[in-house]
DNA sequence: TCAAAATATGGAGACTGTCTCCACTTGTCA
DNA sequence: TGACAAGTGGAGACAGTCTCCATATTTTGA
């Protein structure tokens, strides 16, 4: 699956250069505007070599993803590791959402590509889901968050909360939903 | 904007016909295995005729998202008048899941189509929109709902609900999502 | 009832983006 | 440094989308 078979050096570069080229296109939005094999010349690469690297839109997508959830990772862990359990959920939570906000185009960009191929990036959001079925779990283990529901339907309000890109108020709406699911996730009592 | 002018006798018989047989598909969940002129042929009228009706497949989808969403409406419409505002509330937001679960092709296919070009569809969903305010309005002026969130969230998480079709384990987690959202619109004490 | 006018039809073929293939280039290894 | 493996790029095959218009159907009004 991930046996990466290390890759000549031109070929890696290639390879980043490629990725860089995507996450930058992608947060300017253009992505859908431009034909792939365009792409490939935007980033000063043949369209066989576009291809060969990421056969797919979404194989590119799941590059830049991929990223993108190592660095959330990296802070839901860091979160842990400072914050009592419930703080560090909020903190996380709240966070992601300004991450979304303030990369608008990635978000949006990487939310229709989940949208149509969602089985591609599903494999990327294993980390990510585990971040935040541990950051449930510590505090269901403080006892500050009820332990009836699975920390599932948190990744899938989150999930939510970055489909729902183009409503008028969405980030009035993103913080009112993490509020009502915060509440929602305290243990009664 | 919706200034209908009269269609001839064989377009409307047409039209109906491509509705129809379009909601028919989504369900199976094979409209995106199918080349949109193929559909016209499957449908029993030539391409220009269904290109002439529908300049896309989305226009085609926002034509099948209207009865749906109609037929929401009418339930919202049903249950406020007969519950309690909260009971309406929750039956509204669980009889949902129902209907999504119960649905899976059509939600997934329109969960799609809306990501792609939500521009489209949102339109057909100010009726819903405006569905779900008013049952969330009436359960505040009730005093059993909070009144410091937007009932925009609570489409949000509608709309996370539907967007999330293939996770694993959708059932539970929507039913989990709805406890958390009910259990966080609650108004304190 | 029956032209004439208005409206709608269907499918051939132009068009446009995707993706493959392979002759050639570049890197690696002994 | 030579030989082999790995990678490259872009021309062209291919597939789906969409337009165009000669033909057919419906409506109008005399």
């Amino acid at each position: 699956m991930t046996a990466d078979k290390p890759l000549r050096a031109d070929a890696r570069r290639n390879r980043d250069v490629l990725v860089a080229k995507a996450r930058e296109i992608f947060d300017t939005g253009e992505f859908f505007d431009l034909r792939f094999d365009d792409f490939a010349l935007l980033a000063g690469v043949g369209t066989g070599t576009l291809y060969r690297h990421f056969p797919t839109r979404e194989a590119l997508a799941e590059a830049v993803y991929h990223g993108e959830v190592a660095a959330l990772c990296d802070r839901a862990r860091e979160l842990r590791a400072t914050l009592p359990a419930a703080e560090a959920l909020a903190t996380f939570l709240r966070g992601m959402v300004d991450h979304i906000d303030a990369h608008e185009g990635l978000a949006r960009t990487l939310a229709t590509l989940m949208a149509e191929r969602s089985g591609d990036l599903a494999e990327g959001s294993q980390a990510l889901e585990q971040a935040v079925a541990d950051l449930v779990a510590a505090a269901v283990r403080e006892g500050s968050v009820r332990d009836d529901v699975d920390s599932g339907a948190v990744m899938m309000v989150l999930h939510g909360i970055g489909a729902a890109h183009d409503r008028p108020h969405w980030r009035a709406e993103a913080d009112d939903v993490i509020t009502l699911l915060l509440d929602g996730l305290r243990r009664p009592q």
